[in-house]
DNA sequence: TATCACTATCGTTATTCGACGATTTACGAA
DNA sequence: TTCGTAAATCGTCGAATAACGATAGTGATA
């Protein structure tokens, strides 16, 4: 047992929930992109409404995926990737699942449920 | 460049979206727990109304994470992995992504944006 | 054919989300 | 102090989501 199980679901799933919208995976890849804090930029990137970009960054910020320090007419963004680390944890775990369950459908567990 | 710069943030968030929910959480995690078909097994543990857990392994299914195989009075669940490796992808990005943005933040990028 | 066990779908309701324009806030510079 | 720029907040609207009970479907078995 490692640390993902110390996470519950509703965490993972707000976790998920943050970043399930086109124009944050945006705003992620933009700051991936470049390590530099690209302020109003963003919203020139992203194509939206000022409001609506900013409404993103806040919900960014509050799941604390991105932070933002402000540098004066502007604020300087950046990712804060140890938030996103217990879904990366879920995420590599099913990828490295034993997945020959193309027919190995209904592997018997303990006592019952064998199927094909 | 690999393979997640051809896949759009559409289709990043789309995953990110199917998985948005304690309760889809759960059924990931429980799949992974059991290399086997638990079928009706979902519905008493995730503890939500049959219809609903059907309408949540319905959006599973649409997303293609998990997969069905009917075995009579029940359906086979499985985990599609490959279906969340663009995820996973992005989120080792991240996670890998050099931050020492503490205090880094504004490092210069080409030309302009300099900051602190 | 009729029944059963399990799953999927339908219809409804309450809540949340996403987008926008307009407004307000914050602060540096003139 | 006033102005200008960038960001945040507010109010509104329509669309999407989540949950449920009730109902319909499906196929094995009696």
């Amino acid at each position: 047992m490692n640390a993902l199980n110390l996470v519950s679901n509703e965490q993972l799933a707000a976790i998920a929930k943050a970043i399930a919208h086109p124009a944050r995976i945006q705003i992620i890849r933009l700051l991936l992109s470049k390590p530099s804090c690209i302020g109003g930029e963003i919203t020139s990137e992203v194509g939206l409404a000022q409001s609506t970009v900013s409404e993103h960054l806040r919900i960014l910020k509050a799941a604390e995926i991105v932070t933002g320090e402000i540098e004066h007419p502007r604020v300087c963004y950046s990712l804060n990737p140890e938030k996103l680390l217990p879904l990366l944890d879920l995420l590599q775990r099913v990828a490295s699942s034993q997945v020959t369950n193309d027919e190995a459908c209904c592997v018997s567990t303990n006592d019952k449920m064998v199927c094909k």
